[in-house]
DNA sequence: GTTAATGCAAAGCATTTGCACACGT
DNA sequence: ACGTGTGCAAATGCTTTGCATTAAC
C-alpha cells in the first residue's frame, strides 16, 4: 500500500519534470510541493486543502500559487478536476480512467475501481460531441454519514417518496 | 418535442404542488415561476441563469431566493445538483435516471440518453458506501468548439500525450 | 392569525487578476 | 541576464445568512 503509494508519486513527480521541461515550464519548489501533496492523497482534495497541507511543509506559499499551479497541472494533464456537485473545484492526481463515489451528505469523494466500467460502449452522444473520456459518478451516503445517521437527516428535511 | 417539453413541465409543477402541500411548504409565484424556468430548460443552469432568465417575467425576485428555492427543489427530489467539473452548482430538473457529456473548452453541458448505461452492475464501491443512483460523465469537445477550432485551443496550452 | 417565504444588505467562501519582486534556467 | 513564477493585495464571482417585511394557508 505505501510502496504502491511512493511509487505513484516519484513516477507523478518524474512525469512533471519531463512535462515542464518540454514545455519549457519552471521547475520550481512550490511546483514539486504541490504535486506531491495531491499525488500523496486519495481524498480529492480542494485547492484550499493543498494549500493549508503545504503550509507547514513549505515556507511562505500562497494560496494564488497553488491555484495557478493546480491549473497548470490540468493543462499538462498531470492532475484533473473531478466532476462534483458541489460549487467548488476538486483535484485528482490520478488520471487513469476510475470511477468516484459521492457521499450526498458530506461531499466526501472516494475512489471506485471497477474494471467493468472501464471500457463502456461509449454511445452516440450526437450533435458531433467528440468525446474524449468518461467516468461513472455514484451518489450515495457513505459509512461515516450511515453511522451518524446521515441519512436519517436527508429525509428530515423532506426528501419524500 | 414541444408536446412533450409541456407536458413535462406540467407533470413538474404538479409534483411540486403535491411535494409542496405534503410537506407544508408553501405554493409561493417564485417557486412556480423557478420551477417553470428549470423544466422548460435542457441547458442545466446555474441558480444565477436561472435568476437572470426570470427577472423579466415576474416582478421583483431575488437571487437569494432562487438560490434558497433551488435548494429545496434538491430536498424535495423535485430536481438535482449535477455533477461538473466546474466551481459552480448545476441544476436539472430531470431527476431520471440519464447522462451528460460536458465540454472540457466551454463547460457546456449535455443530456446523454443511453438505455444501455441506465442498468449498470453497482459494483461493490467498499467500506459499506450505500449506492443510490449514478450517472455517466463524459467529456470531450462541444460541435461548437469543434467548429471553432476549441481542440486547438486546448492542445496549445501545453496538454501533450 | 400563524407560520413560513421573500427581499435586502452584508458577510462568507472560492477563485482570479495586476503588478512588483524573486527565482529557475 | 532573461523570462517565467511567485506573493501580495485587491477584485470578482458564487453562495449563504440575519433580519425585517410580506405573503400563504
Amino acid at each position: 500500500m505505501c510502496e504502491q503509494r511512493d511509487k505513484f508519486i516519484s513516477e507523478k513527480l518524474s512525469l512533471m519534470e519531463e512535462r515542464c521541461r518540454r514545455n519549457k515550464l519552471s521547475l520550481t519548489v512550490q511546483r514539486r510541493a504541490i504535486l506531491e501533496n495531491l499525488a500523496s492523497r486519495s481524498d480529492h482534495p480542494t485547492a484550499d486543502q493543498i494549500y493549508a497541507a503545504i503550509q507547514g511543509k513549505i515556507t511562505g506559499i500562497s494560496r494564488t500559487t497553488v491555484y495557478r499551479v493546480l491549473e497548470t497541472f490540468v493543462q499538462l494533464g498531470l492532475a484533473q478536476k473531478i466532476s462534483n456537485p458541489e460549487a467548488k473545484a476538486r483535484f485528482d492526481a490520478d488520471t487513469r480512467r476510475h470511477h468516484h463515489a459521492i457521499c450526498v451528505n458530506c461531499e466526501e469523494v472516494i475512489d471506485v475501481h471497477a474494471p467493468d466500467l472501464d471500457s463502456i460502449a461509449i454511445p452516440d452522444v450526437g450533435q458531433a460531441f467528440q468525446v474524449t473520456d468518461y467516468s461513472v459518478n455514484f451518489t450515495g451516503i457513505c459509512r461515516n454519514c450511515l453511522a451518524k445517521g446521515g441519512a436519517a437527516h436527508i429525509t428530515e428535511r423532506g426528501v419524500v417518496s
